[in-house]
DNA sequence: CACGCGGCTTGGAACGTTCAACACGGACCG
DNA sequence: CGGTCCGTGTTGAACGTTCCAAGCCGCGTG
């Protein structure tokens, strides 16, 4: 051992004097930048933090001698110094086997490659529906996280009020869905999809296509982003000055279901549309159209939502919309930007338009 | 500043003269419990790192004191002295739409919830295809986290090479594909799934069913997985007898592939089974099928790869082999435990089974 | 010429934890 | 009976960074 004092000395006089430092074990730290450059310590984060304070020559000396070195900060210490992470929270629920779970790829990875960007990562957590807030809890005592992502505002979402009332930084993906029992409403940043704009267009479409009796297959009245769908087909088709009577029917998301209400409202009214509130639903009602020996997009309309694998590989291809799930993440990745930085997020809430993929199902 | 005595002692003299305590602010540390339970800072470290080590009442004592403070130890100062940050990177590729990046979500979910079992957690970080090693480098420098998960060691994987020879902790998802250039084999620890056997599975499924012709739909032949589930198909028909003399294609995976090559084959040598390397190439032969009026299931069998959400939509159903996702990730958090604990891993490879999933495709 | 000031740099202290070394009483052993 | 060891608990010192107050220098100003 006895390193002697520094790396980077020319070794002129190599009088080491007795056992002073131990091994360069491990990588290099502030000081040996420092002893490197010939600087102190403070200075070599200066030039890091905040090159502006450095006159040019002694910030050149400086990245010359981390560049030399390959040193990159060590995260613990300054996180235990700045009580500040770098690192964001997303909670990762039981994966719903069938439902639209591939869509968060596409999301979760804009969203690692946006917080990239501003020095941040994503850390996953595992997060029981049930004791939400346990995981939670634990994540911020042991300050392990910034500040969180939450998907999940869909089902009653009490995380959003817990998060809230505890003073944490969090962004949503879902707005705040009226929630107003008490107090004032939620004004946390938070990022949608126009789902009743997303509708809206795949009804116009097929109105535009010459539909005029047009089914809608949503979910059961409970789930407030089934009903904004739902909304969005209504308010097209009023628009338009259809009826939309005995059209509109409610169920759990399966395709079993869209397969059966799919055969009801054949028998009863006859549709020559049927608008989906998801692609699961969509693949029920196509199945029950080539029960029928019909064929989807000649015989019958069909579209979908989502977007998913399946509308892109079935055959007929399935009509669907498609949610901007990239420039979702982006508008979180910089609401969470403007948060972490304690400046006002101008525009809390954004809501973004989905588009319609049009395919040959309609 | 000044941080006073401790936190917990009773205001007897409540003779605070001036700005002398600067409020509890922020969550609890050692010495609040410590000075709360009446004992030393250590002490309570012991509580929670070594319960052994205490007396009963004294380690009730501090447990009690724990509970009612609601502390836990600050994750930062615990990686800044032990050099361990309790942390899994799991590197996040540009996500190619349209294959089979959902089978990840059921994936890296279990993974999550098995390295959290075992106190850890997953940090996702974006990985460059083209230069990989950045990635891996500065999560390395900055001791960012203790070990990877590298899940890529498909196309030529140089990520394991540099990772071995810069003597960081990792396992892997995918066997080590015979790569002896220079130097020994890998021997990290890797857990895989035995693609082979499994179409093994699927063809002797359509042989029990009376199918004799049987073609494989597979990858170019530069891609070791696709090779090796092509074996899978070859020794299953050779050990029945079969003949597979033109019955073998390759291409690239697209369905587009798939629908193309299974008219040529159709034309050529009228197979009465296909066996595909991918629930995508299986996609496009039923859509061949169904462009000539043939029913898959009926008229010709298909089988796929993945059990993809797809392959459980589609109509008929599409018979898949099945990957034990969750499995492997258990298995791999297993080997992640041996690695962090400085303990030998027994088996540092394990191959899976996969299971068929007959549907009415075949 | 003393003084103040701004630009640049510096050493000391702190963040909260765990490691190393050691103190203390009692039991065990030669 | 003296030494050693075990069980239990304590204190000081690190880990690598950033904040704080202060130092140094040259220069303009009263």
């Amino acid at each position: 051992m006895a390193r002697g004092d520094a790396r980077g000395t020319t070794g002129a006089g190599r009088g080491r004097r007795r056992t002073e430092r131990p091994v360069p074990e491990g990588p290099p730290t502030l000081a040996t930048v420092a002893a490197r450059a010939g600087v102190s310590r403070q200075t070599v984060s200066n030039a890091i933090n905040n090159p502006a304070l450095l006159a040019e020559d002694t910030l050149a000396k400086v990245e010359r001698a981390i560049a030399d070195l390959g040193y990159s900060p060590n995260l613990a210490a300054r996180t235990l110094r700045t009580r500040t992470t770098r690192l964001i929270g997303l909670p990762f629920e039981p994966a719903q086997e069938g439902t639209a779970n591939a869509l968060m790829d596409r999301f979760v990875h804009t969203l690692v490659e946006a917080t990239r960007e501003m020095g941040y990562h994503v850390l996953l957590f595992a997060s029981d529906p049930e004791e939400a807030e346990v995981g939670y809890e634990r994540m911020l005592r042991s300050t392990a996280v910034d500040a969180f992502v939450v998907t999940d505002t869909y089902r009653g979402h009490p995380q959003v009020d817990y998060l809230q009332q505890r003073g944490a930084l969090f962004v949503a993906f879902g707005r705040p869905w009226s929630h107003d029992d008490d107090g004032e409403p939620p004004t946390h940043p938070w990022v949608d999809v126009d789902g009743a704009a997303g509708v809206a267009q795949a009804t116009h479409h097929l109105i535009d296509r010459g539909h005029e009796v047009i089914a809608w297959l949503g979910w059961t009245a409970d789930q407030p982003i089934g009903e904004d769908r739902r909304a969005g087909w209504m308010s097209a088709m009023r628009g338009r000055g259809l009826s939309t009577t005995r059209l509109s029917v409610r169920g759990d998301g399966t395709m079993e279901y869209g397969r059966r209400a799919t055969h009801a409202l054949i028998d009863a009214r006859r549709p020559t549309g049927l608008v989906c509130v998801s692609d699961t639903v969509a693949m029920g009602a196509m199945r029950a159209l080539h029960e029928r020996g019909l064929v989807a997009g000649r015989d019958i309309a069909v579209t979908g939502f989502d977007d998913s694998q399946v509308a892109q590989t079935v055959s007929p291809g399935l009509t669907s919309v498609r949610q901007p799930l990239e420039e979702v993440a982006r508008a979180l990745a910089h609401r969470l930007e403007l948060l972490l930085g304690h400046r006002p997020v101008e525009e809390p809430g954004l809501l973004l338009q989905p588009t319609l993929v049009v395919r040959e199902s309609s």
